[in-house]
DNA sequence: TCAAAAGTGTTATCCTTACACCCATGT
DNA sequence: ACATGGGTGTAAGGATAACACTTTTGA
């Protein structure tokens, strides 16, 4: 590009990290501000920075000095998501500001005691933020109770005009909210969230200048809502990562060093967000080759001890596809 | 972002396209410039340019402004694959230009008989530039003979250092290119070219000032090369619709409106490089319910008249992964 | 009538899902 | 002894992969 004769149009690159860890059966995700308090002038905001191509050689580089100076946790794995260019979504058209384009990155972590450092910064629950994802007792009540007839409202006032993919709202509710008949794909966290804020049902929605969802006057109550587009960057954090965790070995970055199939279950029904069976669960872990027993038992939860495992690093030789291919109940 | 008090520091930000289409049995890949002859001077491009954010909204508006522009060919389908921000990669580390960082985009067409229409753009064969993933003949030769040795020398001399997700060397080659038992997987399209760059074995690597393989003095002889990162984008984009054509009928965006079985079967092997079987690959269109008969046949072969077929719009609403999802054999 | 391409039937195997029961320890 | 969580066996149904043969047309 440089090689064109185009003249050059600078904008700054805002670099966004979704850190991810799990406690008990907790999914967490790292805030830099926000932590603490209710109020609104504390919104979450998730770790970023601009990117320093002076000082910084890569993306990930930057990214990492950013987390490290905004939290002081460490992270190991880290995966680019998605670049967010559009403007008009979290500054408004009218804005004078110089034009940010964000790239979201998912990053993994193992929860230790002495983190996080920073003023301000810890871990969250993710399903603050996104409630309507967590299927693990069943589908959970506000999707009927709030989010449906949000949804069908918006219906009722768009028509039939046709969106990305081809899909009408009314389409897409069912697909996307598993209405009747329709299956819920865990997967698909994003176009939830991108579907509940065209519907004006978040908060980011009417922050944006949009209308609120009739009904909902200025604060739709649709989970907690964060900084610019960092809900949507977890958002994009949450889908890829329950994909992912599907065909690679991404969960043992959460987890301890040794760990009972209970818990490695537990943390995977966290981040997937649903019940999942427990003898085809262990069944699917033994065929997958993924773990090993050190021999070792665990006697830390009080009724017959468990055996502990550890990751297998040769499945990355020996499979093409490591990870937990979790179907319909695991 | 901007409401941080961090300095601004701008990048250019570049928009590139790696659009594809399929005519009888050939994957095609649209270049820019250097369609015409095989000059240095002549190296393929991509249709690619700066990203305007005061002309437009969205990097999509803008790469499709540019794609118009550069080659005349009306694109559909529009999907980011991936932000490339390294320095030090296609422009060198002391080079003073002002930083650039790459978007990549895959987009589909059909094929049509009037585009291209600027000059110099045209259609070409996308395994000219990676030869080494069309196995629709079977292991091609170019492997054994070239890439092999090639491999086995850069093992050799770099000993057992780990790299990314903890293989070395040795691992990487024997996973990526399926020796001795390994499965190749016809998705890791970006692993293997990074692979061989690392080697030394393509062209890019020797012009961004990397060592020549031993034995290959100036000129890799692995694929045609292309400009800057182009070929790092069309590697990602190949890998990409490799592995989303499972679960998104987005193969109907280079299909014509009706099209017999042998058709879709023939493009299908032409963008995943495999050959399929043809009963298998019947029964899982069929099962997949993604296609329709017309009632109309064609005679448009010479023997048996084929039946013809259109897409179901209809799949969209009623399967959450609609695609075809081939598996080793089809 | 023959070449060329379209289209079909069947089986063995494996994987997925679902079911309910026994085991080992700490209190 | 009993509560608590750990761990197992087995069978039905569906999907996958592999096999070879029949049909319909144009030349």
């Amino acid at each position: 590009m440089s090689s064109l004769s185009h003249p050059s149009i600078p904008v700054e690159i805002g670099l966004t990290a979704a850190i991810v860890a799990v406690r008990g059966d907790t999914p967490l995700i790292l805030v830099a501000r926000g932590a603490r308090g209710d109020a609104p002038e504390g919104v979450a905001a998730l770790p970023s920075g601009p990117f320093d191509p002076v000082n910084h050689r890569t993306f990930e580089i930057g990214l990492r000095a950013w987390v490290a100076e905004q939290t002081g946790v460490p992270v190991g794995y880290v995966e680019q998501l998605y670049t967010f260019g559009d403007r008009g979504r979290h500054s408004r058209a009218e804005s004078r500001d110089p034009h940010v384009v964000s790239v979201g990155y998912l990053a993994l972590t193992r929860i230790c005691d002495e983190a996080p450092t920073a003023p301000g910064a810890g871990f969250r629950e993710w399903y603050r933020f996104f409630p309507w994802e967590d299927w693990r007792q069943g589908r959970p009540g506000l999707i009927d109770s709030t989010i449906m007839p949000g949804l069908r409202a918006f219906v009722a006032r768009g028509g039939d005009s046709t969106h990305r993919r081809g899909l009408s709202r009314i389409e897409r509710v069912r697909l996307l909210f598993g209405e009747d008949g329709g299956r819920f794909d865990e997967e698909n966290v994003l176009d939830r969230y991108e579907l509940l804020y065209e519907a004006g049902l978040v908060q980011e929605s009417v922050r944006d200048g949009r209308e609120p969802a009739p009904g909902f006057a200025e604060r739709p109550p649709l989970g907690e809502s964060m900084q610019a587009d960092h809900r949507r960057i977890l958002a994009t954090a949450m889908g890829r990562l329950r994909a992912k965790m599907k065909y690679r070995p991404v969960i043992f970055e959460m987890m301890p060093e040794n760990f009972t199939l209970t818990a490695l279950q537990t943390t995977v029904e966290a981040i997937s967000g649903r019940h999942l069976h427990k003898q085809n669960f262990r069944r699917l872990v033994e065929a997958s080759a993924v773990v090993e027993p050190t021999g070792e038992l665990s006697h830390a939860t009080g009724g017959r001890p468990a055996a502990l495992f550890r990751f297998r690093r040769e499945v990355l030789q020996e499979r093409p596809a490591p990870g937990l291919r979790v179907g319909i109940r695991g």
